[in-house]
DNA sequence: CGCGGAATGTTAACTACTTGACAAACTATT
DNA sequence: AATAGTTTGTCAAGTAGTTAACATTCCGCG
């Protein structure tokens, strides 16, 4: 029962904590989570393609192209050809994109460090230190029974 | 930092789990993640509405009406109304589903008791428990702020 | 009793994703 | 250099959820 629970507990905190994004965003900056994410994850990198970006996402390349010409039309994505490459799109931030994630990534550290600071008794790096060496097991164990 | 890095880590970690429960499930039962939580969670109470069953699921009524039909067409749940109450529905495993869900929740149970098996250095019941701490923090704050 | 208000279940319209198919562009091999 | 194969971005169709509106039923209270 131990499993049960505990992946029921994971997806519930999740839930809680992404919801809560959402309305803060929501209520500062006009924001969906999905696009604060996707604005986040593009300036995490710089001037990716379409395809990547949509991998880094967990989306499916599709997706992305759907979404683009949202953030095209509030100028907050600049989508532009490489010079000799017929191939790849190039996504990139404009000013005002950036401006945007950088805000409402700072304002939602805010908010949580806020909250999270109350709950002293837990020591949140080796919690996140947890999560990935899990995360990391569960990885490997899928990719050698795929393999086999 | 602390904060978005646990955050997405979370979020990583419940995809990882979640992509994993639906691959075993699909290939061993024909059963997708969410109809497997719509067996189980009905499979927790006794014969509720689909009202409740919808609050418990964290969707909509809708989702739950427009579900419904396909667990009826297999044989798995059955809907009835109560004699003297003709606005509650009541829905209620079958044989069949009970033993799907039985079935299915053992086989998954025991799937990732082998994977977690390996992770040694873990106390799952204590990273359960500080989960939930934090869950529990995150729900307090956020009524606070919304009756304010 | 009867009547206003709340809750339930269903429907319609919408959203955000998916998969599969496709053309265009690149890469590697011969 | 030609070509077979891969990668990329897009489109069409399908899926699972959402919100809003609705009829129906129940409840509390005059």
């Amino acid at each position: 029962m131990n499993r049960s629970r505990i992946t029921f507990t994971l997806n519930e905190l999740v839930y809680v904590l992404n919801s809560a994004a959402d309305r803060h965003l929501r209520a500062k900056f006009d924001l969906t989570y999905s696009q604060f994410l996707f604005l986040v994850t593009l300036m995490g990198q710089n001037t990716p393609t379409p395809s990547f970006l949509a991998e880094c996402l967990g989306v499916s390349r599709a997706a992305v192209s759907q979404r683009l010409p949202w953030f095209q039309d509030r100028g907050l994505v600049e989508v532009s050809r490489v010079t000799g490459n017929g191939k790849n799109l190039s996504l990139e931030l404009t000013r005002k994109g950036a401006e945007l994630a950088t805000q409402s990534a700072d304002f939602l550290e805010k908010e949580f460090r806020a909250l999270f600071y109350n709950t002293a008794s837990v020591d949140f790096d080796e919690l996140d230190e947890t999560l990935n060496r899990i995360k990391q097991q569960l990885i490997g164990n899928r990719e050698i029974r795929n393999a086999a």
